[in-house]
DNA sequence: CGGTCTATTGACTGGCGTCAAGCACCGTGG
DNA sequence: CCACGGTGCTTGACGCCAGTCAATAGACCG
């Protein structure tokens, strides 16, 4: 028996969910485990016998070069199971770190199996969990090819702010967000120095406050227009899946 | 009935089926369609009501800015179902596009469905299918934000071959790649003139060739190397998913 | 109180974009 | 047959966005 609040909450947000259902994610054994800033929680190279559902915090996949440098590819919220993939995949392609101090619980592999099995409909919502994933992967490759740092980081702000807000833990356009500008440039394949200059331009223009990890958005209009946000790809809607 | 000879490939590079598994996919029923280097396979925004799955040449997931400039976000080869996705998000953030001339066999969600209600080990291979492409949105994520022109290039060809190779259509270091300059500009992030520069980089270095949408790979070690090129990501192992 | 981590700032560099022009190739129509 | 416009490839000149290097300052910590 997990945490299994914030994700219920996440796959209700796109689909219905009978009473049934609702126990069996309710029922799912989960191993919590709680992690700080920079841990890693799930290993590149490792071949996971169990996928990890974010419960608090934020975590990352995070992929590093010879070099030393690192790119996180992907950002989770509370409610993400963040680590589905490693169930089809087998051997993990990239580390899951945790981004500020992060809590999650492990579900056997089997386990998961075994609810598919049992019940496609929570078989199709597990995989919609990791379409979704993709959709914010391409959305992704579009900000780092062919928009500017700056709407790339304006991007990214209301992509957080509006994940957060329909995982129930976010409103009035503030949200923390624990993370140094050297994380935030692994997340936008920035360097530090030019993550600090765009997010100042940001707070010059009085679109975004942005301290202590704690985000404030000022005007949310101006942001999503100048970054071309569309909330589109997070499939927010529900509607039988 | 289609040609889904391509696919079945590709599942049994991953995994074995059984006769009847393999009878099922050969029985999906399927609208054959081709089209023109460029033209729309799924636009954006629509809400399709069938899957479809390259058979022939190279498809493209294509995201489009007000500006006019676009970004690739995914390549597909014969034997790729691309667009399983829109079975789970049902509304499409991107277009699905003909790269050079392209067959592709439309089938039915409702279909694909049944089979996955029906034969749960299926309905995995059709997620593992899905998170293979975000395993590699997330390595072009890491090519885009961390890796020079020249890098992402030679990745890119290097997991082209590879992919092509799997799909029984490449061997030898060469294949068939039929795109503009243009267009790959726009799977790299990339303007065309810069494309050009870089492309002529790899070829006076020795590393290939690229004339007339054919590619020979003159060193595959090198270009990894060069690219840290690693396919694990592609998931190519068979192995009981 | 020094050591480490993070944010910030300035000076300089370089990779990649933009603009523009020239070529080669093609299919079309006079 | 050739003129033509369109498309794609190539090259040069130039400019800007973002990286690198380096230094400072504050916060936190042992």
């Amino acid at each position: 028996m997990v945490q299994t609040a914030a994700f219920l909450r996440s796959l209700e947000r796109r689909d219905s969910l009978s009473d049934d259902e609702i126990m069996i994610i309710r029922e799912l054994p989960g191993r919590p485990a709680a992690f700080a800033a920079g841990e890693e929680i799930v290993v590149e190279g490792s071949r996971p016998k169990e996928s990890c559902l974010v419960t608090a915090g934020f975590a990352a996949r995070s992929q590093s070069l010879r070099s030393g440098e690192r790119q996180i590819t992907a950002v989770h919220v509370p409610g993400d199971f963040v680590d589905l993939h490693s169930m089809m995949l087998k051997v993990m392609d990239h580390s899951v770190v945790a981004l500020g101090p992060c809590k999650v619980a492990f579900v056997p592999h089997e386990k998961i199996r075994e609810v598919t099995v049992r019940n496609p409909h929570l078989a199709r919502l597990f995989w919609l969990s990791t379409t979704i994933d993709g959709a914010i992967q391409r959305t992704w490759i579009t900000c780092l090819g062919r928009r500017s740092a700056e709407q790339h980081l304006a991007h990214l702000v209301c992509e957080l702010y509006i994940r957060l807000e329909a995982a129930g833990i976010a409103s009035d356009f503030a949200f923390e967000f624990p993370v140094t500008q050297m994380q935030l440039g692994d997340v936008l394949g920035l360097s530090v120095v030019h993550v600090n200059r765009k997010l100042q331009e940001l707070r010059a223009g009085g679109l975004l406050e942005w301290r202590d990890g704690k985000v404030k958005i000022r005007d949310f209009e101006r942001l999503a227009k100048m970054s071309e946000f569309d909330p589109t790809y997070l499939s927010l809607r529900r509607e039988s899946r």
